[in-house]
RNA sequence: GCGGAUAUGGCGGAACUGGCAGACGUGCAGGAUUUAGGUUCCUGUGGAGCAAUCCGUGUGGGUUCGAGUCCCACUAUCCGCACCA
């Protein structure tokens, strides 16, 4: 062992010695606890920043943590590398997407094997490898057949700098997620997944999932948005349709005083057809389908719409009302028609204050400062109902029951529940990308691929544009094909599949990477299923979160794997900062891992990101930080250099029979505990760091000591370098050798503790008058609350302090105070 | 507007079920080693005061022998959702 902290050597040596030995390879033990450990897999960008070390050192603490207790554990790494930036690169420098990708690849993969974490990497996966997609095309497939995946006309969100369609889910206050881009409407042809199918059961599973933070349960619920109500008709003035609204508040039926459309609305054109109103509402349809959705879902504006020229008949009490439309009616939520209720709706409210409106309540707010004849607002609490024939004076809750229930029995309408979660648009009009497997054919409509054809290659001929359709229809080989079911001559889907349906199974694929006859076995992920712990960013909470759970629960019902939901834990990081926000090269505060790692080592860089801050917060960068953390493992490994040349071929006595013995026998054992406890119940690394501090400085102290044992300081080192190995493996495993062990401290077990050694003889207790410090005094551990406080009394110094004080009681709490009730 | 979270020294953060606020690190000050700087080691470090002591966990109230921790009201910041009928 070299006398000083030699990183540059440490790390790679042992980095090789990991690999050569395949230390980190990973099998199917039925023997032994499984724990199957996961982070987020990175897209391929170029190279990592610190929020990927972050993601991985925290994850690889857990896995070495956990390999040391004896679990057979499964941590493997991968590329989510199908996406636009590989694309866009293309475009801009000639270069082949694959190409710019592999390259990535290479680099980052390097850069993961630098920071030392313990991948398997035999299992690794990349989403654009053939052997990857080929799958993916067969799930969709299977997801086809079991229609959930069709294809529809509608109209979607388009990015007009992307030059794609987008999902739902990827569009943030009106623009594109990755791009900022006003997101437009257009009407396209595209593929669905149907998602909507699972929305209950995606729901109600969230309420099992007790070991996902409450934050991402709620947004998922928020995002799935069930809502209960009922649907009924209303009759149309001097027409035969009717008109289908869909309400949560059936109760203020009685208050309809207008109906109102959305102008997509499929009767909206022919009602208003004829009508002196025809001219308006036209440019007023025209006028909608021009604004983006942030002009038009913008809470800011004023109300806006238009009479149609006729009106609806409220089916419990034949009130004949005007039938309008307005943008603020969506039309791909409940039926795109709402009844208005002004007096119990805000929205409502305020398009009738705006259209000179009748008002009607229909629930009493019994509240003295409202005067329900003249409402300034909507009241949309509860109250009992008024103005509602039968159902005066009932309470509106049960009003909504009972008016459910007649509208039921009359054949009017019925209980309906719907969810703001729509169908999942996979469609991409891009190159890099799965192709989906289906095929055009003019007689049989569209067919899948035959599966042994898998995988649809993605074509090579193909020019790279970023313009207009698919990069697929420039090649001229791809779209001709013969139809799967007839022969004749057919053409392939252009486009390609959302990457988020790749990183939607990848975690399955692990369990069984090379499996070329199957995407993965039943008998390998029935072992490893579920994902004991997930980690990654909060901003994947809806995304792939929630697509992920959709696909593990579809591979349930096709009896692919045994659990409906794939990620028993989640853990989300925070953020990295720099001088208070995100490091960008906007801002230029970004602090590379690279120039770390060069600089202090790959040990320091990951010490540090965990001792800054527990991982779900946000984690503030400090170069002093970073320094700090560095020199604690100098600290360290001067330390243990010291202790390897005392305990060199002398067999250490164990002694504890002295007071300072003692006393670093007590921290040792304490530092076991608080270590053991911080890592594997709370993943407080910040403060199981700072308790090994603890730790070395009190063997520091220890050793300066005259009369020491070196068994005792052999055995504390011991420990130490354990519990050290999961957050600094490089220079653990340089110790562990020069300590004397032949194997990995990766193999070795984790320290235990001894419960006698943190029974102390005597313990210092604190003593208050009123709830106030005033004393501290050392008296024996372990007595009973009468003996205790007899034992603090007699202490010389307390009958000072308590001389001729007027006592109302004592509170006794053994082992940690005694606090005097005095009169003032 | 709705939902969630957070608020503690110069800074990052500790304080598990109410029981010594500020562990640990950083920064700063002083000392030792050194020709010097750096490294390393030691000491001090919430504020006020010579001191005894007093004041201190965003603000205001409350419960309790005792509150950073529990309850009520409020403020600020961050995040998510946002015309979902």
């Amino acid at each position: 062992m070299k006398q000083y902290y030699d990183f540059k050597n440490i790390e790679p040596k042992w980095q090789q010695i990991w690999e050569k030995n395949g230390l980190f390879r990973t099998t199917e033990d039925p023997d032994r606890e499984k724990f199957y450990l996961l982070e987020m897999f990175p897209y391929p960008s170029g190279k990592l920043h610190m929020g990927h070390v972050r993601n991985y050192s925290i994850g690889d603490v857990i896995a070495r943590f956990l390999k040391m207790r004896g679990y057979n554990v499964l941590h493997p790494m991968g590329w989510d590398s199908f996406g636009l930036p590989a694309e866009n690169a293309a475009i801009k420098h000639g270069a082949h997407p694959a190409e710019w990708t592999t390259r990535n690849i290479a680099e980052m993969r390097t850069q993961l094997k630098q920071l030392g974490f313990s991948y398997d990497w035999s299992r690794e996966v990349a989403t654009y490898s053939e052997e990857y997609y080929r799958w993916m095309q067969w799930i969709f497939i299977q997801f086809f057949k079991k229609g959930l995946a069709y294809k529809k006309e509608n109209p979607v969100n388009w990015c007009p700098s992307c030059q794609t369609v987008l999902a739902n889910e990827q569009v943030v206050e009106g623009r594109c997620e990755r791009c900022s881009a006003e997101v437009k409407k257009k009407s396209l042809s595209q593929w669905y997944l149907k998602i909507t199918d699972y929305a209950d059961r995606l729901l109600e599973d969230l309420n099992k999932l007790d070991g996902w933070p409450e934050k991402v349960r709620t947004m998922q619920r928020n995002w799935i948005g069930k809502s209960e109500g009922a649907e009924l008709d209303f009759a149309i003035k001097g027409r035969t349709e009717k008109l289908r609204v869909f309400t949560t508040r059936v109760d203020t039926l009685f208050g309809v005083t207008y109906m109102v459309l959305a102008p997509e609305h499929p009767y909206v054109k022919t009602l208003a057809a004829g009508t002196i109103q025809e001219k308006k509402v036209a440019d007023y349809i025209e006028k909608c389908a021009r604004m983006t959705d942030i002009q038009r879902t913008s809470t800011a504006a004023e109300k806006t719409g238009e009479f149609l020229g006729c009106y609806a008949i409220n089916p419990v009490n034949e009130k004949e009302v005007p039938i309008y439309i307005s943008d603020y009616v969506l039309m791909d939520y409940g039926t795109g028609a709402v009844m208005g209720v002004p007096a119990h709706d805000e929205r409502d409210f305020e398009f009738a204050t705006r259209f000179g409106l009748e008002i009607i309540p229909v629930v009493d707010p019994e509240d003295p400062d409202i005067d329900v004849q003249d409402l300034k607002a909507a009241f949309v609490a509860q109250g009992n109902m008024i103005n509602s024939g039968p159902y005066n004076g009932m309470d509106n809750v049960s009003g909504i029951a009972a008016i459910t229930k007649d509208l039921s029995d009359q054949g009017l309408g019925e209980k309906m529940v719907n969810f703001r979660l729509r169908d999942w648009l996979i469609s991409r009009q891009r190159y890099w990308g799965t192709p989906i497997p289906m095929i055009f054919c003019e007689s049989c409509g569209w067919v899948p691929e035959k599966e042994e054809n898998l995988p649809v290659k993605l074509p090579t001929d193909v020019a790279f544009t970023g313009k207009g359709e698919s990069p697929l229809a420039t090649s001229t080989t791809f779209a001709h094909v013969r139809c799967p079911v007839c022969g004749k001559p057919a053409r392939r889907e252009l486009d390609t599949m959302d990457t988020f349906l790749d990183s939607s199974w990848y975690y399955l694929r692990y369990c069984d990477a090379h499996n070329d006859r199957e995407a993965f076995s039943r008998e390998k992920t029935d072992y490893w299923m579920a994902v004991d712990q997930y980690i990654g960013g909060v901003e994947h909470a809806i995304l792939h979160l929630l697509y992920s759970r959709f696909f593990t629960k579809v591979f349930y019902d096709l009896g692919l794997c045994n659990v409906e939901e794939p990620f028993t834990n989640l853990l989300t990081q925070g953020m990295v900062l720099k001088d208070g926000s995100k490091m960008s090269k906007s801002l230029g505060n970004v602090v590379s891992p690279e120039e770390i790692i060069e600089k202090y080592g790959a040990d320091t860089a990951r010490l540090f990101i965990l001792f800054a801050s527990p991982p779900e917060k946000e984690l503030e960068w400090s170069d002093a930080g970073v320094e700090g953390s560095f020199r604690f493992i100098n600290r360290v490994y001067r330390l243990v250099a010291e202790m390897a040349e005392i305990t060199k071929g002398i067999p250490p006595l164990y002694r504890t029979d002295g007071k300072d013995d003692r006393s670093l026998k007590f921290v040792l054992h304490q530092t076991v505990k608080r270590v053991t406890a911080d890592i594997s119940e709370r993943f407080n690394f910040n403060t199981a760091i700072s308790a090994m501090m603890e730790l070395v400085n009190e063997m520091y102290r220890y050793k300066e000591l005259e009369d020491i044992n070196v068994g005792l300081l052999a055995d504390a080192t011991d420990r130490l370098v354990r519990m050290l190995s999961p957050f600094i493996p490089h220079v653990a495993e340089e110790m562990w050798a020069a300590l004397g062990h032949k194997e990995s401290v990766y193999l070795a077990s984790w320290p235990t503790y001894d419960p006698e050694a943190l029974i102390l003889d005597t313990v210092e207790v604190v003593v208050q008058i009123n709830g106030k410090v005033r004393e501290h005094v050392t008296v024996p551990s372990g007595l009973d609350r009468e003996t205790f406080t007899e034992a603090v009394l007699a202490d010389p110094k307390i009958s000072v302090l308590m001389n001729g004080k007027q006592i109302i009681k004592y509170i006794a709490v053994p082992d940690k105070l005694l606090n005097a009730v005095v009169k003032a």
